[in-house]
DNA sequence: CTGAAAGCGCTTACAG
DNA sequence: CTGAAAGCGCTTACAG
């Protein structure tokens, strides 16, 4: 390996000279700059960043942290497009990123390791469920630079960006509602799946319910189901069977996600159930723009993910470079796509 | 904070010892391990990575380094496939990801930035196409560790995994014809698109295609387009119709890639020509394995990308360990998946 | 079994 | 404008 004392040697000077020269620090002669570049091309030498890192203590490295698993379609989409938007920002910044992946259920997992040893400087965590408490703890006692991604957190003692979930249900129910829906049903998450942000979008639903159409949570329907498959499609076919049996079709429904959809369009047309004639749909997160499935758009709040990650990492960047600075935080607007999936009654 | 000095200050021993401690090197008196694991506990010390890897000269990290755009949905999902498996290797290894991206426009760009900087042991280059030759020249003299996916180089001077596209190629067609299709179309990449892994496929065709139904090239018909929307769907509607003219459908088609796929079912569906009936299709990939947009699986050739990154890791590791080590590579082989889209005639 | 010395590649004062 | 010294956190011989 080619160091800052070969070049030196190669060049006539000392090695400190050389530090200069690489650090574009000044205070060297011309001629000796010059002296110096040469034997660095030549050599074609290159600064060890371990060298670097260890007296100055940064490493222009972050680590992106989460359990996402990049198997699964609409998770790596997420993870990917939040991703996009870090990279970007951390390459206008010279630094690299470490893409950290662990198994949410390996409780002994510890997700700032990487902050630990030294190798990156701070790191953004993208995840499902909140972090354990324990690590938040950590976090705020040692006052480690971290951003959290889509998961807005209590403390304020931690930065965090998310999206406005509750004003994106409130937004969606109400658009649904302007176009003469009174019958809107919300397809939610089962209750023992906790997620903060679908929560929300199920809140702004029931207020938009009570303030258009005073209806209180009672009068209004919810189902629900799980992630998996199987969840979704029995939860939605005997919906969608007790309905028909009730001649009681909805006239909208409002998926908490997208990624329910595809199912929920295949067990709609198997009914004969055309969308947005005889229903219309609305979803949320973005992930069905374009769908070279689809011969129409489906109406959905489109989560600025990439926006989401870029924010994130000049968050953490910011923090890095000022220890001192307080935790912030940053609540994204979710613009609304009209689609073609409403009808106006 | 936290270095061994301090730890060592609190145990009452020097910081060698401590080092001893935690690399279990053994010649350590129980009872002085357990004072500096005590003391390790107290003080939550963690190895600093930079302070090893600068005497090591190994930082236990490998960068993934690729163009492939995060944002572009069916080369992310090829991307997350094989840094799945790469991913699995590194974490048993306790190695990190550095996931490196790109533009490949950027000629500027230096592919083996973050080995240059130590920042990493080695570099897994996942391609959409080829490195230049500037790059693959200068890993083979300086004999960098690197090993690329999907891209299998002439030079024997270099590690690669990829897989056997003439085969499959060969082996999709072979099926259609034993389940008695004569008059099939493949539907390939423009010529001035050079993608060597969808030419392998289309080699694969023609061979099948001459071996058992004694067609030369000039007697097989092959459609192009690029790898955009307007392309394909140009290409293929006018394909179509140009057979619907001549009342000349071919009993199916052998598409180079699953991604284009959805657009040819809408265009069928559209003309009314229906899947498998009236036309059989087989793709390549894997990528629409249960779609939930399909109700039926399309055949298609199932790239095994996980285990490619498994491979490909176990490969570099190797190498990283033994530097002395030749390059390899390894050919996969794609397994056809029948699926529900071919008829039998 | 334990510690003092030297060094990995670099930078940060300090001296000239 | 340039260099000798000290040190970042660690490990690798070597001595005892």
């Amino acid at each position: 390996m080619v160091t800052q004392k070969d070049v030196a040697k190669k060049a006539g000077v000392s090695f400190i000279t050389v530090s200069r020269v690489v650090n574009n620090e000044g205070n060297v002669k011309e001629e000796t700059r010059i002296k110096v570049e040469n034997a660095i091309k030549e050599l074609g030498y290159f600064p060890s960043f371990s060298g670097k890192a260890l007296n100055s203590g940064k490493c222009n490295t972050i680590a992106v942290s989460t359990p996402i698993n990049y198997d699964v379609n609409g998770r790596a989409e997420y993870l990917m497009r939040v991703l996009s938007g870090i990279d970007e920002v951390a390459k206008s910044l010279q630094c690299d990123v470490l893409l950290s992946n662990f198994d949410e259920d390996d409780t002994t997992y510890d997700y700032l390791r990487p902050f630990r040893q030294r190798k990156v400087d701070g790191i953004i965590y993208v995840g499902l469920k909140q972090m354990p408490q324990i690590m938040l703890d950590e976090l705020k006692t040692f006052r480690f630079p971290c951003v959290v991604i889509g998961d807005r957190l209590t403390e304020s003692s931690l930065s965090w960006v998310d999206t406005d979930n509750f004003s994106a249900g409130y937004n969606s129910t109400s658009q649904l509602i302007q176009k003469g829906h009174k019958d809107i049903v919300f397809f939610g998450l089962d209750k023992n799946v906790f997620n903060q942000n679908i929560t929300h979008r199920e809140q702004g639903f029931l207020k938009a319910m009570k303030d258009f159409l005073g209806k209180d949570e009672s009068q209004c329907k919810i189902i629900r189901a799980s992630y998996d498959f199987d969840s979704i499609s029995k939860s939605f076919e005997d919906f969608i069977l007790e309905c028909k049996k009730n001649n009681s079709l909805p006239t909208a429904i409002f998926s908490a996600t997208d990624e329910r959809i595809p199912l929920m369009l295949r067990i709609l047309y198997n009914n004969n159930i055309t969308v947005p004639d005889e229903i219309s749909i609305v979803g949320f997160d973005g992930f069905l723009m374009n769908n070279p499935f689809l011969n129409f758009q489906i109406a959905t709040n489109i989560q600025p993910l990439k926006e989401m990650g870029q924010t994130a990492a000049k968050i953490l960047f910011e923090r890095i470079n000022n220890p001192e600075l307080e935790p912030t935080s940053k609540i994204f607007t979710v613009p609304f796509f009209q689609g073609d999936s409403i009808k106006t009654l």
